[in-house]
RNA sequence: GGCGACGUAGCCAAGUGGUAAGGCAGAGGUCUGCAAAACCUUCAUCGCGGGUUCGAUUCCCGCCGUCGCCUCCA
């Protein structure tokens, strides 16, 4: 896998064999998650499943950040969980616990499966409390006025560890006031003084505030995993400065490694362009699926594009998802009734799945998987019975990485409601009777009325549930 | 301004020093009352210009273009 802090793909060996500690960095819950949020945790799905795969067991980890954090070191603008709050008229917590539900169930839409530990911020401030403590009795953090801050010159290599860029270069494109509080530019804030009206404070040996944007992450990611655990996930956004950050004040109060290999999404882009409010490109999947995608389609879509090389959303390429889900689907319940259920595994190594796995193996290389699991589909679609056994028990057993509900899709059995019933049995009749003029007519309302697709087969007449696309 | 990534067919997207996976769309065909589905066939010399090499899309240099980061952000 590929690995940031050494910019290259090395082979992963984990800190205990067969055991492998993930830590997610998670959303900030004081809005709805758009789709880029979205996509970076069905990526770290597939590396948790992957892993799975091969046998190892996983502790993942996944925070949920419940406070607001406006600001690194200068304070300007407002805090968003103020800001949601406030836009909601209601309390923090309860925005946070909105959000943070409609995360969960999004994720669960797509085949997102749940971190064993999700952990709140806001139930770990004694954690964060006890690390900023052990950061001043080493001599890494100093009391301020406002705050406290870690300082940056007390840790060699501050900043450089997972990017290219020194600090010292940073300093002129600086766009953010200094704060006259800091000892030094770089340092960053660990605990900062509460000011009037602040929704969330806590009690602190410095006075009452709240705690940084970094240090949560470093407190509740080693409570969980030890001071050394084998890897951590992110979007792209989180190498400078938070990432840097952790680093620094994890090995800084415990002298010990702090993550072994990290791994870093590159952004969803919608139409070619990172998604931003201000561009009109906030999408929420709900939107997509209003507009009549099936959200695995989306899943579909992240699994077709390497994630160290980002995703561009389109419409075009979600059409293109859809329908190459909708033809796994039809190929496997297909195959699946030729079988009537059964599947086998191949004897022996099967070159497909030698090819996915080598695929998934190659730094979660999934474009390459799904050509793999292509070649099975083909398999299935075959007229041997004994070849579409093996390749069902492939298709399924790469589901188990891939997360499409295949299986699903095999059993499903769906019904005709009354309406569409007798609408299906009056064209049925009329093109009995040969008049195929009233039975096309009948044929066209089903499928724009229901979305139904009829389809005369020389087995006899089928039908299908489509969906309406377009918005 | 600094740092980094990328530029492969109409679109999305793998990949390799020896003439380029897969998907979507398209075209032709088989099947069909017609469709739909399915199946078969078909569809690229890899941004531009140099260099290294027996040979480069793959390595190096330059240029052009796109995108991201430079202390809110997955």
């Amino acid at each position: 896998m590929f690995d940031s802090a050494s910019r290259a793909v090395r082979p992963f060996v984990p800190l205990r064999a067969g055991e492998i500690g993930m830590y997610n960095c998670g959303p900030t819950v004081y809005d709805r998650q758009h789709i880029g949020n979205l996509y970076s945790y069905v990526v770290a799905d597939v590396v948790r499943r992957t892993f799975e795969y091969f046998g190892y067991r996983v502790k993942q980890v996944m925070n949920i950040t419940d406070v607001g954090h406006i600001v690194g070191d200068a304070d300007e603008g407002e805090d968003k969980m103020a800001v949601g709050a406030r836009r909601a008229g209601k309390g923090p917590l309860q925005i946070a616990d909105e959000y943070t539900r409609l995360f969960m169930e999004d994720r669960r839409k797509l085949n997102v499966q749940e971190p064993g530990v999700v952990s709140k911020a806001t139930d770990h401030v004694p954690e964060m409390i006890d690390l900023i403590q052990r950061l001043i009795d080493r001599g890494n953090a100093y009391v301020a006025a406002d705050g406290v801050y870690f300082d940056t010159t007390t840790f060699p290599g501050y900043g450089t560890r997972l990017n290219a860029e020194s600090p010292e270069q940073r300093v002129a494109g600086a766009r953010v006031e200094v704060n006259p509080n800091k000892r030094h530019p770089s340092d960053f804030a660990l605990w900062r003084a509460a000011k009037p009206g602040d929704l969330q404070q806590w009690d602190s040996p410095w006075g009452r505030g709240n705690p940084g944007w970094h240090i949560e992450c470093s407190a509740m990611s080693m409570k969980y995993l030890g001071d050394t655990f084998d890897l951590h996930t992110g979007g792209e956004d989180h190498l400078f400065p938070h990432h840097e950050c952790e680093i620094a004040q994890s090995e800084a109060a415990t002298g010990k490694p702090f993550v072994r290999y990290w791994l870093h999404v590159r952004f969803l882009r919608v139409d070619s362009e990172r998604m931003a409010k201000s561009k009109g490109g906030f999408y929420t999947l709900d939107d997509v699926i209003s507009w009549g995608y099936d959200p695995l389609a989306f899943r579909l879509l992240a699994l077709g594009a390497g994630y160290r090389n980002g995703l561009d959303f389109t419409t075009k390429g979600m059409d293109a998802a859809q329908s190459r889900l909708e033809r796994w689907r039809r190929t496997i319940r297909t195959a699946y009734a030729a079988t009537r259920g059964r599947v086998a595994e191949p004897e022996g190594d099967h070159a497909i799945t030698r090819e996915f796995r080598d695929a998934l193996a190659d730094d979660f290389n999934t474009p390459k998987a799904l050509a793999a699991a292509e070649k099975a589909l083909n398999l299935a679609a075959t007229v041997d019975t004994d070849e579409q056994e093996r390749a069902l028990w492939m298709l399924f057993d790469m589901d188990r990485v891939l997360g499409l509900s295949l299986k699903e899709s095999a059993t499903a059995k769906e019904e005709l409601s009354a309406d569409e019933h007798a609408v299906f049995d009056r064209r049925e009749a009329a093109r009995k009777a040969g008049d195929y003029t009233k039975s096309d007519e009948l044929r066209k309302e089903l499928l724009e009325r229901f979305g139904i697709q009829v389809k005369d087969t020389k087995a006899g007449t089928r039908w299908e549930r489509v969906g309406r696309k377009g918005a």
